[in-house]
DNA sequence: CTAATTTCTGCAAGCGCTTTCAAAAAAGGG
DNA sequence: CCCTTTTTTGAAAGCGCTTGCAGAAATTAG
């Protein structure tokens, strides 16, 4: 992992280095390097198979590297008995080319830097094996990376990713300010996902979660709900506070009174959902829907009834967001809005694709529609 | 992603460039290249900020580029006055160093390959998380790749990965031949997780399917229950035929008859649970308790139980297997083996920093539990 | 069969960084 | 203040691969 060299303040190296490591925390890791022994020969430690280098399969076949290289790039023909001699070379020796060697000597990596928040969450799970799959069928190959949601952790991804000279970056949902990303567009390709940043350089691929929310929100007033609650996502995220503010939109455009006491805060996280609809079951507020702003939280959400003994749809309907995959196999099958994320993913590669080959990308936008399942009902009687 | 030379029939390259493609998949991606514009001159592409090179952080800071890269690693003390300059420089320019740079110079890469199955599943993203969060404490960086259950897909991975020269190698549930991954391990350091494979350098880490399984099972039988059904994994997963066996053990060791009828084949997710148990109930089979092979085919298979108006655990008692995240928030909350995923990607990046340094990998070996909730019940009358 | 082309192929110069070696500078000793 | 020891520093040689250039080989033309 880099040094952090970017930011973080100006630390210099006394000559004392031990004090180094706790004192200026970018150089720590360059502390222990100290011991690092001397330059292997070319192998990964005695105890394996020697690394095989183009020189190697040049020299087994008969012929000068370049023509070796030239063979595996295509970039000239060969002669039909080399060629054969080359690859018989590659198949004996098992040679892979070095790709830090190539991308020094190109100059160019061929590969993307993919900043996550979180690798372990089944939203951008689907959004990277998209990813992954759709650049598996160009020339570049896809670096993850997770930020965590914090911002300083993406800083350091962020270096990671250019110390490698990716060729360009594709963050999901980031959560850095809108001023670091524009000047992070102007050092490398940039696509965002989740997010609205207007700037010059960057392509930000969204859905408006505003939109999406009202539309799910109407969806429980057209069924007769009046007295709906909205579980939250963290405050901290635009696109939860924006689905927020399509929640009350809803209300407002139907003359609801907007009630503070039907709003709970969640985290995005099943706990979350579970606890916030806890409390407000709890709390002695009455309501006949509710509304999650994300599916995670629509889960704690239905365990919460279900503990209290409300029941879904019968005393409770419950709407989700994001229409993850394990949203069909809830108990009852969650309605939710489906907002295709493996598409996202796929656009958010395929708009990378285009920048780096140098097209503009064509702005697909991503449909948003509501997955009616098995959680809602009309509502016959009375709220 | 580069070719695969070390398999695939000895195809070579004619004259006629435009007729590999086709007749020679692993030189496909090369034919493209031959369109590939000039040597970019150290920049990214005119319209980005131009790269910034040790050297010209070295003449920035009036030094030679020996002393920029020694304050850097930390490998020779330097100059208290010019250790400020050139950190006044790096900054400035903001200087990040080219790592395929750096990789190559020092004859290794710092990054360790991680092959996992399928990024979107909520079983490895937990165990990716596991290991990014320890490598991170760590000088080691991981590098992610799936081979979604196909040896091929799985040999494309490690091809990439061994040509990053990755420092090692981390294979989550490899669906590879023995052979193969002992052939692996001469040419990378190599641990294997949720498998077993008795060779010299290989290191695995797993805990006994069977043994788990039994345990499960033998909970099940200790509640009263006498017909259980089975929900089976995919058939070619070592694994899953392992937690097979383990539900047989456990029946015998009972003397409780195994019957065919009582089991139907799984493949791991959701849907298959789903179909598999609806199978079983609509072909007139009855049974007290289901243990499914793994926790999505559990909830699966508790969606089927739910359609057809069957109470967990009123009627049926579900058991799953792997504990993942969502467990505790299913309706409702799944009795299911724990083996805490987080703890063995943890394990197995501990295993592999370990092997690069030199150090022999303690066994950890990761215990498994039974957590027990609301699915189970004990029964009463008679099954 | 020689000359003019057109195809191949090798040489050598990098890509950006690390590291060895030896010289330069600073510090210490008498 | 001169000489030895120690600390700093720069020059230069790679790491493994790509590629411009020019010479060699094969092909075609005359």
């Amino acid at each position: 992992m880099a040094a952090s060299w970017t930011r973080g303040h100006g630390g210099r190296t006394g000559r004392p280095r031990r004090e180094l490591g706790s004192t200026y925390p970018g150089i720590l890791t360059l502390v222990r390097n100290v011991r690092r022994p001397a330059r292997l020969p070319a192998s990964r430690g005695a105890e394996h198979d020697p690394v095989v280098t183009l020189e190697m399969v040049a020299r087994e076949a008969g012929v000068s590297p370049s023509t070796v290289s030239r063979l595996l790039n295509g970039t000239a023909s060969v002669r039909e008995s080399k060629a054969r001699a080359i690859e018989a070379a590659i198949a004996k020796l098992k040679f892979l080319p070095n790709s830090a060697a190539q991308s020094l000597a190109r100059g160019r990596s061929m590969s993307v830097g993919v900043v996550t928040q979180s690798v372990s969450s089944p939203f951008y799970g689907e959004a990277l094996a998209a990813i992954e799959s759709r650049l598996l069928r160009s020339d570049y190959s896809p670096l993850f990376v997770s930020g965590h949601w914090r911002p300083a952790d993406e800083r350091r991804c962020l270096d990671h990713l250019l110390s490698r000279r990716v060729s360009g970056v594709i963050l999901l949902t980031s959560c850095l300010p809108d001023a670091e990303l524009v000047a992070l567009a102007e050092r490398v390709p940039l696509i965002l996902t989740g997010r609205r940043v207007a700037a010059k350089r960057i392509y930000s691929l969204d859905h408006d979660n505003t939109e999406s929310a009202l539309l799910a929100t109407e969806f429980l007033i057209g069924q007769g709900h009046r007295r709906i609650a909205f579980v939250r996502g963290p405050q901290d995220h635009p696109d939860a506070e924006q689905r927020f503010a399509g929640y009350r939109a809803a209300l407002a455009a139907h003359r609801i009174a907007f009630s503070a006491d039907l709003v709970a805060d969640g985290n995005y996280i099943d706990e979350g959902g579970y606890t916030a609809t806890l409390r407000m079951i709890d709390s002695g507020v009455r309501f006949t829907a509710l509304f999650a702003a994300n599916d995670q939280s629509a889960y704690g959400a239905m365990l919460a009834l279900y503990r209290r003994g409300l029941g879904v749809p019968a005393d409770v309907s419950v709407v989700g967001f994001d229409d993850l995959p394990a949203s069909q196999y809830t108990i009852p099958p969650l309605t939710t809005v489906h907002r295709s994320i493996d598409r996202i993913g796929e656009a958010a590669a395929e708009a990378m694709i285009d920048l780096l080959e140098g097209r503009i990308p064509t702005q697909r936008s991503s449909s948003v529609t509501l997955a009616i399942r098995e959680s809602t009902r009309r509502l016959t009687a009375a709220g």
